[in-house]
RNA sequence: GCGGGCGUAGCCAAGUGGUUAAGGCAGUGGAUUGUGGUUCCACCAUUCGGGGGUUCGAAUCCCCUCGUUCGCCCCA
C-alpha cells in the first residue's frame, strides 16, 4: 500500500469523535476547578531514569513497555508511560512543597506504552489524572475517589463499580508476603505457569491471576487486610468509613494489586463491565514513598488516572453526541454576491452567530441541498438581484418562508434574529440532538 | 512477546478458481440554466490491504508481510 498510515497502536480522533473528548474534558475541568485542583503540564518525555526509579525496575511497564530511545546527545529518553512520575519530578525539582502545604494538581495528555493493541488499549493513549501531594489524611484518599465518581456521574455513566484495597506499607507487605508464600507453596504445582514464576519474585501478583485453577486456590488465601499494622489498618478503616458516609458504594477486594511499585495503603480501581477485558477506567491509590524516592522530602500523596479512550468508549455506548447546530448557511451566486456573502457571514459571526458559507459556486439548487444537510436553521440567499439591491433573502429551512432584508439592517437585527432562530430551532424536527453541554 | 478471527469503493456489503467485481448509503452531474428536504436518470473499484507463488485462468488456493480485531501477560 502506497499511502502512509498511522503508527500501529495510534489513531486519529476525527471531528465527530472529538465532540466526546471535549465533553469529557469540559466536565472534568469544571469538577476539578470546583475542588481547587490546579492543572499542571509536564513534558511528555523525560529521562528514562525517572521512570525506572519511580515506577520500579521490576514492573512490566518499565521492563517491557517503555518507548525508550537515545536522542542526538546520546541521552536516554522515554516517552512517559504514565503521569505521576513526571508530576512528582516537577514537584521535587520546582520545590512545590511549601511547609504544610497541600498541592492539588491535575493533568491530561497522551501516554505511551509499547503493548499489543486490543479493545481499550493503544500504544498512544490518553489519561486525565489527579495528584494530591502533602496530605496523609484518609480524607485525601476519599476526596480523590469522590472526584472520580463525580466525573463519571456528571457524564451519566452508571454501570461502574469501585474496588478498594489496602496494600499497607512496606513492613505490612513483607509480613503478608511471607504468609502468602507459605500458603501458596504447597499448591505450587497446581498454579499456572506465570504464577509459579512469580511465587518468589512477586507473589502478590498471583492474587489477580485469571487462571481458573489459580483463582480457586487464591480464593481461600489469607487476606492482606488481616496483616496490616495498626496504623495502616486505622488509615484504611477510616477511609472506608468516610466513603460510606459519602454514600459512595465500594467493594473490598483484597486481591486487588496494582502493577506499579510506588503504591502504598489505599489502592482502588473503578471498573466497568461494558468494556471487554480491559475493564478498568480509573486506577489509583496512595504513594507515600514516591516523592522521597525521587529525591524530595518525605511527602505522603494520593492520586488516580482515568483512561480517556476507555471512558469515551463507554460514553459512546450511552449517548449520541453531535456537533453543535448551525445558525445560518449562506448561499450565493455571482461575483458581487459572493463577495458580499463572505462579508455578511463574517459580520454575523462577529455578532455571535454560527455561519457556514457555501464555497462551491454551484447552482442554487445544489447549494440549498447542502444547506439542508448542514443542519442550519436558516439560509441566507444572495443572488445577482439581491447583490445589486444590497439586500439578502432570509429563508427559514423548516418552513420555507422567506423574507427580504436590507444588508445594512442585518447587524441591528441581531437580537431579533436570535429570538427567531430560537423559535424555529424548537419547531424543528427532533433529529437535532442536544449539544454537548446538556449531558 | 504469545494465541485465535478478519481485511472487496468514503461507509455497509454480495461474490469461495472461469473473467464486464452484485446491491445499498454517501458523493458528483442532470431532469429543475435563481431556491432544499420527495422522485427519476446517469456517473462513481482496469480491481479485491501489500508482495510473491500455484494455475490456461485467482478477490477466491498457498507463502510472506502490513493492518485490524478478540484474548493472554499487564495496565488506563
Amino acid at each position: 500500500m502506497g499511502t502512509i498510515q498511522a503508527i500501529r497502536g495510534t489513531r486519529d480522533i476525527l471531528p465527530e469523535e472529538v465532540t466526546y473528548w471535549q465533553t469529557v474534558e469540559a466536565t472534568a475541568r469544571q469538577i476539578l476547578n470546583d475542588a481547587a485542583y490546579r492543572e499542571i503540564r509536564t513534558p511528555i518525555f523525560e529521562q528514562t531514569e525517572l521512570f525506572e526509579r519511580g515506577i520500579g525496575e521490576a514492573t512490566d511497564v518499565v521492563g517491557k513497555e517503555m518507548y525508550t530511545f537515545a536522542d542526538r546527545g546520546d541521552r536516554s529518553i522515554t516517552l512517559r508511560p504514565e503521569g505521576t512520575a513526571g508530576v512528582v519530578r516537577s514537584f521535587v525539582e520546582r520545590k512545590l512543597f511549601g511547609a504544610g502545604n497541600v498541592q492539588r494538581l491535575w493533568y491530561t495528555g497522551p501516554m505511551f506504552r509499547y503493548e499489543r493493541p486490543q479493545a481499550g488499549r493503544q500504544r498512544q493513549f490518553h489519561q486525565i489524572g489527579v495528584e494530591v501531594l502533602g496530605s496523609g489524611d484518609p480524607r485525601a484518599d476519599v476526596e480523590v475517589i469522590a472526584i472520580a465518581t463525580d466525573i463519571f456521574r456528571a457524564l451519566g455513566l452508571q454501570n461502574l463499580r469501585l474496588d478498594l484495597n489496602s496494600v499497607g506499607n512496606s513492613e505490612d507487605r513483607d509480613r503478608y508476603r511471607r504468609v502468602l508464600i507459605d500458603y501458596l507453596t504447597p499448591y505450587k504445582a497446581e498454579l499456572d505457569a506465570d504464577s509459579q514464576e512469580r511465587l518468589d519474585r512477586n507473589p502478590l501478583r498471583i492474587l489477580d491471576s485469571k487462571d481458573p485453577r489459580t483463582q480457586e486456590i487464591v480464593a481461600d488465601a489469607p487476606s492482606i487486610l488481616e496483616y496490616l499494622g495498626d496504623a495502616s489498618k486505622a488509615h484504611f478503616d477510616r477511609a472506608c468509613q468516610l466513603l460510606t458516609d459519602l454514600d459512595i458504594p465500594y467493594q473490598l477486594n483484597p486481591r486487588l494489586v496494582r502493577g506499579l511499585d510506588y503504591y502504598t495503603h489505599t489502592a482502588f480501581e473503578i471498573i466497568s463491565d461494558d468494556l471487554g477485558a480491559q475493564a478498568t477506567v480509573c486506577g489509583g491509590g496512595r504513594y507515600d514513598g514516591l516523592v522521597e524516592q525521587l529525591g524530595g522530602p518525605s511527602t505522603p500523596a494520593v492520586g488516580w488516572a482515568i483512561g480517556l479512550e476507555r471512558l469515551i468508549l463507554l460514553l459512546q455506548q450511552l449517548h449520541d453526541l453531535q456537533t453543535p447546530p448551525l445558525d445560518f448557511y449562506v448561499v450565493s451566486r455571482g461575483t458581487l454576491a459572493e463577495s458580499q456573502a463572505l462579508g455578511l457571514a463574517r459580520g454575523l459571526r462577529h455578532n455571535g452567530f454560527s455561519v457556514e458559507l457555501d464555497l462551491s459556486g454551484s447552482a442554487f439548487g445544489k447549494q440549498f441541498k447542502r444547506a439542508d444537510r448542514s443542519g442550519a436553521v436558516a439560509c441566507l440567499v444572495l443572488g445577482e438581484s439581491e447583490a445589486a439591491a444590497e439586500t439578502v433573502n432570509l429563508k427559514w429551512l423548516a418552513t420555507g418562508e422567506q423574507e427580504t432584508i436590507a444588508q445594512v439592517d442585518l447587524r441591528s437585527m441581531a437580537s431579533q434574529l436570535r429570538h427567531q432562530l430560537q423559535k424555529h430551532r424548537s419547531d424543528q424536527s427532533p433529529t437535532v440532538k442536544s449539544s454537548a453541554s446538556s449531558v
